[in-house]
DNA sequence: CCTTGACTTCGAGCGCGCTCTAATTCCTAT
DNA sequence: ATAGGAATTAGAGCGCGCTCGAAGTCAAGG
């Protein structure tokens, strides 16, 4: 069995794109079942074959979910780019999310702040 | 019925404590249940009363949870405070913590960035 | 021909972190 | 005395995001 080579039908299996994007198959699949990723091609046996376009929206997913936006959420701008031809919409959308991780960097920040305020009263309780 | 003033059993009461932490009286009792919460005094009335000291401890767990710490991490570390002097393993469980939350901090930055080479696309494909 | 193994679908199951229900008890006010 | 509201418990239920299992198909190698 030959992988990430050339075959008569071309693009990823399912097993080398869990490997190239750091999802499971499962999550592959099941993401597909959600609608965040639209039909992908098969090959005549019927298994799918991931293209480059594919794999950079699955990058793209990837990057969403990382910085919490929920599935149902992904999927509303999966459908936009699905169907094409309203950027103003998605770009609408990315600032919004855009602004949630900002927030959630800030919030991140304070939080590193507390736990350091907390560090150095332990290390002057012990050694100081 | 009196709010946030002196009573004859000192501390507040769960409501109060879940106003004043912005958690759920459920979350607040789960939180207890689930080991987090040391025994918190009660009235004779075998109500809760919540002390500073509580609401602070409180303060704490809200923060780990925020930056994603899993219960049963919080509840070894509320162990240890519980137990009390290991201070030793308590700044080694918070600088790992520190560590993590540092490396949540740099991978939304990242994620950031993408975001925002997305928007600076769209915003060129549209009125650029 | 037969096995092996990667793939397919459908649907069930799981872990986490709550969140809520039910039945009961207690406190305060009228 | 009684009604109403706030507390108690144990335990069930839920939403999310996977994750897995069962049963079947297909292609290649021995």
């Amino acid at each position: 069995m030959e992988s990430e080579t050339a075959r008569l039908e071309s693009g990823l299996t399912i097993a080398d794109a869990a490997r190239a994007s750091g999802l499971s198959v499962h999550t592959l699949r099941y993401y597909e079942r959600a609608g965040l990723i639209g039909d992908v091609d098969r090959a005549s046996s019927g298994h799918r074959r991931y293209s480059e376009a594919d794999m950079a929206w699955v990058e793209t997913i990837r990057c969403l979910r990382a910085t919490g936006m929920p599935i149902a959420h992904i999927r509303r701008y999966a459908e936009l780019v699905r169907t094409g031809g309203n950027e103003r919409e998605r770009l609408a959308l990315l600032k919004e999310h855009r602004e949630a991780v900002r927030a959630q960097l800030a919030e991140a920040q304070g939080h590193l702040a507390f736990v350091e305020r907390k560090i150095a009263t332990y290390e002057e309780l012990i050694d100081g």
